[in-house]
DNA sequence: ATAACATAACACCAGAAGACGATAAGAACG
DNA sequence: CGTTCTTATCGTCTTCTGGTGTTATGTTAT
């Protein structure tokens, strides 16, 4: 089984974390058959048929008549469910750590993260604050409150990410400047961020040019880790905010390389 | 669908009906105090409060010690909630009509008013179909959908109208070209559509420089009336679409001026 | 200082929505 | 033409969130 957990209580209902086992499944079978799920996992055909069906409209696997096949990683580690269900207390203490950089009446921009998801939760309290955003949740939470001034980036909706984004998202980006940017990739070398996707690059990338101080959520999963778009140099950013996780003897070469480095304490 | 027989039984929460039934009672006495809302209402000072924090929320209220004080009517006209308590069935009508006019494939815009929200509950039928637009609640029902193409109107939030703005909005709108619009507005005379609030104006004018065929949803509360801004003659509109309860004696005008009008039937 | 008002923090309740499986109808495959 | 797989529909169950009041604490005015 994949179930390697790192020591915290998944905050996702049980479909939903199902549905992530679900896909781990099948993305280390290969294929399998409905059938093989309903004895994996204990649940009725219908059930299972219809976790697939969610999966398939996330773009993670493909359905056919018999069975179910992968699609290409990279689509499954950028699926939201996904990264929910990993390194929660961790995101929570770098968001914490990355709330001290933000004062009132502040533009802050989120990226599509999870990360960043967790930034916002601190938000009712910094208030006034202006925020931009391209992804949907945060967008719906910052809806809720006052005294946030929102700035919703549109685009072409991406069920995988649950966000917007696409050239009409990097454009809506071009046309801002921001004070800070937290955001977040799904690797971190020791002078890079990578990410899989090329879409999702492009606009990370306009939002690294519409930010006047850059900051980078890394938690320790992420590190000594690539993907195929290479997103920028470590340097490129203000700020790298780590967990306290993270190995030592990882963070030393970043530093090394030139980034600065600063580790959140949980 | 929602088999309501005559009038407008609220498909409002409680809290939401009460709130707009506040609203109304503050417009309608200029400024009153919590208190008095309490005795007025049947609730605790605390749900009082609460009420009073959303509607301030809204912009719909100002809350000062002791009190709370009407903001414009212009304000309370289109905030959200009172338009959703207003002729659920007629826009479910109008809703079913327009939908006649979309094939699958076509792109689809929609503004930010409740006639179009009531539409998209019957794009799962239609799909795939490529839709836009700059209205939360619309964008949020969207995202669920396999086979629709969201593309999100991003701008500045309001939270009176729970939709996108501004700026940055009726640029995203100018980059796009779409089959079909769907729009409401506030008020239609017999010659031109009308609304309160020039923002919204902004958006709307673009959304017609941006589409082939234009329709415009209109329940017959909204005729023989006026607003601030005048947003277009109705004759810039492919179809005016209005439900079976408009007098004849109203069509007629409409009709006479040069547009081209059908009935919804219930 | 004290009263009036506002907010915060809890706990309760109800109604709604979600999740699920069983069964039956439908579609693809051989 | 039957078998296998998939989808639709319904009813049940559970879970959860939203809405509420009560009490306690904070705040502002006089």
């Amino acid at each position: 089984m994949t179930t390697d957990v790192d020591g915290d209580t998944t905050e996702l209902s049980r479909p939903a974390r199902r549905q992530a086992e679900i896909a781990a499944y099948v993305v280390k079978h290969g294929s399998v058959s409905a059938n093989d799920l309903v004895e994996a996992f204990g649940v009725s055909v219908m059930t299972v048929h219809r976790d697939l069906d969610e999966l398939e409209r996330q773009g993670v696997v493909r359905k056919y008549r018999g069975g179910v096949s992968a699609q290409p990683t990279s689509v499954f580690e950028s699926n939201v469910a996904y990264r929910l269900n990993t390194a929660h207390a961790e995101k929570a203490a770098i968001a914490r750590h990355a709330r001290a950089m933000i004062e009132p009446g502040m533009s802050v921009m989120l990226d599509d993260s999870t990360s960043a998801l967790a930034l916002v939760d601190l938000f009712e309290d910094i208030a006034p604050l202006t925020v931009a955003t391209n992804f949907l949740p945060a967008i719906t939470k910052l809806a809720q409150l006052r005294d946030v001034t929102l700035l919703a980036l549109g685009g072409i909706y991406s069920a995988t990410h649950d966000s917007f984004g696409g050239m009409p998202c990097a454009e809506a980006v071009e046309a801002l400047h921001a004070d800070l940017l937290f955001c977040s990739v799904s690797a971190v070398s020791s002078t890079h961020a990578f990410h899989q996707e090329e879409e999702i690059v492009l606009v990370k990338r306009a939002m690294l040019r519409s930010a006047r101080t850059k900051v980078l959520l890394v938690d320790h999963a992420k590190l000594q880790r690539t993907a195929l778009h290479r997103l920028a140099p470590l340097t490129d950013f203000d700020l790298v905010i780590v967990d306290e996780k993270t190995p030592k003897d990882l963070i030393e070469p970043l530093r090394d390389h030139g980034a600065t480095v600063e580790v959140a304490k949980l």
